[in-house]
DNA sequence: TTAAAAGTCTACTAACTTGATAGAATTTAT
DNA sequence: ATAAATTCTATCAAGTTAGTAGACTTTTAA
């Protein structure tokens, strides 16, 4: 829930790069997301760096990265960790195995590595503005 | 865990393959998973008809299925279920999405799909037996 | 025929995670 | 000053996960 809500935010934000504030209870309402809940993600993302805030009356979040430099990736190890299946073959939240004997020669870890390069190379391309590109090329189609 | 455990005793099960029985407790030995806890997951894969058992003495487990048959996908799909990361994307597992207007047009669906078939395509291509092939190559460059 | 060795089944628990809510504090424009 | 906005911390209920416990059943070998 809060990747996707988290990305459903961000793909807002995007289509408004340097254009202005936008409100948490604006996205919210318009994404259908429970507005106090969205505000503890737009706060991580901003102590992630992706987004900054402005206080005040007019105020709101803004994306401060370029879209082309938010990967699906980026945000999904924010709220839900590694995207490797074990933690052994991490590359950003790597831990030993407790239960194998020989790391180096783990026939499990060997597979797992290509599974998740599989998993992160998609996630690492696809990012706000190739999002974005399909929502307005959708938004096209239905009209 | 589960999913891992399940695997290392498959792999250990698809070396055995048409070999006779494995029992538990052996297999809990070598690869240092709690006994009591690999017996639910063996017993959870004789329900998803990959192993099957034998009680008494000199009983245990056995693959039913050949090891190029069993991916890490279909074991995956038991112990941890979907592979999609939303379950409005997912084949095995569908949801419908709360929060979203029109599923059809939704531009994180389109990208989501592609995100999953990059992990379910490697994940449907490692199988016992390939897994098992890097098992014993590696054995051998360890000599 | 009986005891031991094996799997089967159900229930339980402690710790952690998730999705969400609540409310007080802070900042800013007018 | 005050209203509109973000910020921060705490809390909660429900669900999941990893693992444990124990009673039961089946099989076989002595």
């Amino acid at each position: 829930m809060k990747c996707k809500y988290a990305i459903k935010a961000l793909v807002r934000l995007a289509a408004n790069y340097e254009k202005g504030y936008l409100q948490t209870a604006d996205i919210a309402a318009k994404e259908h997301i429970p507005k106090k809940f969205l505000e503890q993600i737009l706060l991580e993302l901003k102590h992630s760096r992706i987004v900054n805030s402005k206080q005040g009356i007019g105020g709101g979040y803004y994306l401060i990265k370029h879209p082309s430099k938010v990967s699906v990736a980026d945000i999904y190890r924010i709220f839900d960790g590694a995207i490797a299946l074990l933690p052994c073959v991490s590359l950003n939240f790597y831990e030993k195995c407790e239960d194998c004997d020989d790391e180096k020669t783990c026939s499990l870890r060997i597979e797992f590595i290509k599974i998740r390069e599989g998993a992160r190379q998609v996630m690492s391309l696809t990012t706000l503005q190739s999002l974005l590109k399909t929502t307005e090329s959708q938004a096209k189609r239905k009209k």
